[in-house]
DNA sequence: ATTATCATGTTAACACTGCAAACATAATTC
DNA sequence: GAATTATGTTTGCAGTGTTAACATGATAAT
C-alpha cells in the first residue's frame, strides 16, 4: 500500500541530507534554511514542519556527522582487537583524519552555538549521542587502567585523558585551519607523533 | 585646535571596541553590524566609512583581540628570561587560561570563515599580525634546537611544534567549549600535565 | 576669501534571512 | 463517512548586510 509520494516521500531525511551537503560545500556562515528548502524543490517554511528552528535542524545534521565520526572510530579500533595502546593511537590518527577530510564539520560539532543546546538535549532525550566520543574516551579508560596496574606511580587519569585527548583535537585543529604550515605530509607526521615512544607516557 | 566632535571624534575606535564587547556579551552567532552602530549612538550604515564590510570590521575586531592575547603570551615569557623550556610551559599554560578566561575569543580566532581572510590580508598588508603565534612559535625553535644540541637523536622539528602547540590547543578548546568534564580545578590539571617531567620529551 | 574637494555622517531602498499565522489538502482514525 | 492529524503552501513581519543618493563639516586650491 505504498504512497509513493504523500507529499514529498520522506523530506527530513532528506532536508538532513542537503542540508549537509550545503553546510559541506558553502561553509557554516552560509548555510540557510531556505536554500535547504529550495534544494529539495519545496517551499521555504516546509522545513519547519519537521523541524522547531534552523538550529533544530542543524543539530539533526550534526547528529548525522556524529555518526559518521564515530563510525570512523571504531573502525580504528576494530584494526586492533587486543591492544589498548595501538588502538588508542590509531583512533587518534582517524581523528585527525576525519577532520582534515571534513574540515566543515568543525565548526559543525565544536563552535556553533547548538553546540550547547546538542548537550542540554542530549541530557533530555537521546542519551546515546551525548558523548560522541565515547569510543575515544573508552580507549583512554581502557589504557589508563592498563597503565595504572604496570607501575606503583600514579598517573592521574584525567591528566591522561585530558592530554591524550587534547593533543589529537589541538593537532587535527591546527592542521584543518591551516594554522601550522608544514611542508610534509601532515598525516605522516601526526603518525610519527603518536607512535613515537614517548607519546604521552604510553 | 580640536575639533571635539567632527561628527563623531573616533567613531572607528569606539566601534572596534563596542563591537569586541558586543561579541564578549551576545556572542558570535548574535553579533550584528546595526546592533555595533547603536551601541554607538549611529545610523546603521556609518561603519561602512570605516570598513568595507562586517568581515571586515570583525577582523579588525579580530586583531584587537590577538593584541591582548600576544601580550599574555609574552609576559609569560618574561617570567623565565633564561629557561626556555619553563618559558614554554608557562606559555602553554597562558594560552589555556587565556581562552578559559574569554571563550568567545576562539570562535573569533579560530572558527570563523574571517580567519581564512585574515591570513589573506595579512599576506598583502601587515604581515605583524600574520601569526599571532609568533611568540609562541619562537620559544618552541628555542627549546628545539636546545635539545637536539643535547642529544644525536635527531627530533624532528615539526614533530616536536605540532604536538606542542596541539596538546595546549586542544586542551584549551575542551576545557573552554567544555567538552571535557573534570570536577577538580582545570587550570590546576593542566599545570600538572604541562610540569610533569615527560611533557612532549622536554 | 571663495571655491572645489574630501571625509564622515544620514536616509531610502533592496534582497535575503528566520520565523509565525492562516490556510489547503492528503492520510489516518474513529 | 466525519473528524482529526500530518504535511505542505502562501502571506507577512522584523531583522540582516549592502548599495546608492544625498547632506554637511573639514580641508585644500586658487
Amino acid at each position: 500500500m505504498s504512497y509513493e509520494n504523500y507529499h514529498h516521500e520522506n523530506l527530513k531525511a532528506e532536508l538532513i541530507k542537503k542540508g549537509l551537503k550545503l553546510l559541506d560545500e558553502e561553509g557554516y556562515e552560509n548555510f540557510s534554511l531556505r536554500k535547504v528548502a529550495k534544494a529539495c524543490s519545496v517551499s521555504h517554511t516546509a522545513p519547519y514542519r519537521h523541524f522547531d528552528s534552523k538550529d533544530d535542524l542543524i543539530m539533526a545534521i550534526a547528529i548525522e556527522a556524529h555518526h559518521k565520526f564515530n563510525q570512523c572510530l571504531e573502525e580504528a579500533v576494530n584494526k586492533y582487537p587486543n591492544d589498548n595502546k595501538s588502538q588508542l593511537k590509531e583512533m587518534g590518527y582517524s581523528y585527525v583524519k576525519f577532520f582534515i577530510e571534513n574540515p566543515e564539520y568543525l565548526r559543525l560539532f565544536f563552535l556553533s552555538d547548538f553546540a550547547d543546546n546538542l548537550k542540554k538535549m542530549n541530557h533530555e532525550t537521546c542519551i546515546n549521542e551525548e558523548q560522541p566520543f565515547n569510543t575515544f574516551y573508552k580507549a583512554i579508560e581502557r589504557c589508563q587502567s592498563e597503565h595504572q596496574n604496570g607501575e606503583g606511580d600514579s598517573v592521574d587519569p584525567n591528566a591522561l585523558a585530558l592530554s591524550c585527548w587534547g593533543l589529537v583535537h589541538g593537532m587535527a585543529i591546527l592542521i584543518a585551519k591551516r594554522d601550522f604550515s608544514y611542508a610534509g605530509d601532515y598525516l605522516e607526521l601526526v603518525r610519527k607523533i603518536l607512535w613515537s615512544g614517548t607519546f604521552l607516557n604510553l
